[in-house]
DNA sequence: GTCTATATCTCGATAGAC
DNA sequence: GTCTATCGAGATATAGAC
């Protein structure tokens, strides 16, 4: 069920992971945040933290799966998109003082060989992009083989500028990463 | 000074944070792992679990920069050097059951915004690699910022694939990620 | 320099009143 | 469903014997 104190405290979850992942956040801190008694997590994820970092992660996971067509439908081309894609994930992480990137790579990386759960849901959810971007530029004029290609290139080389860029608190990363893409793009020919 | 217990402790937390990160990693564990005493610890490293982190992170992005020219020298072209870099780092990957990437990536991520000195240290390894490949490739026959440019977009490709193979347990990342930044070094004309 | 014992704090989780 | 009190285990760090 989707009550309020339930969303609260998904939404604040989420925003904790973004800024310092999954060890780095403790349950206290998760409840103060979200003005929310203590017993009260317990009694809407009674699987404690681990279940509810799952749920975090899917569902962050499900909304940034819609960005994708957003920022390429109004694109005039697939490689303008692209480039497009990136600057916009700059400018939005340089206005959130290089905080607000990916929402689960830290967390992925976190469990990647300790919490096979919580490693099951980001593999889930990074399938999930892959599959999302494949279909949409295939419906864009792409070969399937080719959209899949380049969407993961997109999402690697996305996923590692964030790291730089938020190490370096630069947005030169991006911008040499979205050129790179960008000029994949710009290299396929449309099958349409 | 670098003492034999002193090299244990920094050897034994570098592997702990690549597999685990800084958050999840004990000072238990370390001396524990490293078999040393608990006090010794803190008798080398005074600044306690940052200033050992932080040494962590520099000696490792230090050792990490030696690979590229290790990799690129038997190479006969920059464009089979790229490819074969990635093809290393995943048959590595792979081999060490999905837990040797990145030394310093799950702890740029958990540090970038919540513990400055650390993040610093992650920045200036950046910087190190980015300087390091710029160089190298350079001296072999790149113009300059070209060369700049072909570093950051491989450095960030194969960060955002490390993530991506170690979540999903697959070599794909690694083998697309390559294609890709080894087609842009085949793009660029040597200056020579 | 090495090692043990321990202090202090915070963690995730539970019990139970309301 | 909401909220408080608290548990036991783990964390980092310190004190001091050897």
């Amino acid at each position: 069920m989707a009550t309020p104190t339930r969303n609260r405290i998904l939404e604040t979850t989420a925003e904790l992971f973004r800024k310092q992942g999954y060890n780095g956040t403790g349950i206290k801190q998760i409840v103060d945040q979200a003005r929310t008694p203590f017993g009260s997590l317990y009694h809407h994820f009674p699987g404690g933290k681990t279940q509810l970092a799952a749920e975090v992660v899917r569902t962050a996971g499900a909304m940034y799966a819609l960005l994708l067509p957003a920022v390429f439908d109004p694109a005039p081309d697939l490689a303008t998109g692209a480039r497009e894609f990136f600057r916009l994930a700059g400018e939005h992480l340089e206005e959130s003082n290089w905080l607000d990137a990916c929402p689960i790579a830290t967390v992925a990386l976190e469990v990647a060989s300790v919490n096979e759960p919580l490693r099951e849901a980001t593999q889930d959810v990074f399938d999930l992009w892959i599959a999302a971007g494949t279909q949409y530029l295939s419906e864009r004029g792409l070969a399937e083989p080719v959209a899949r290609r380049l969407t993961i290139g997109m999402i690697c080389a996305l996923e590692g500028a964030f790291i730089l860029a938020r190490a370096g608190r630069s947005l030169e990363p991006l911008q040499i990463a979205g050129d790179l893409v960008s000029a994949q793009f710009a290299a396929e020919p449309a099958r349409l």
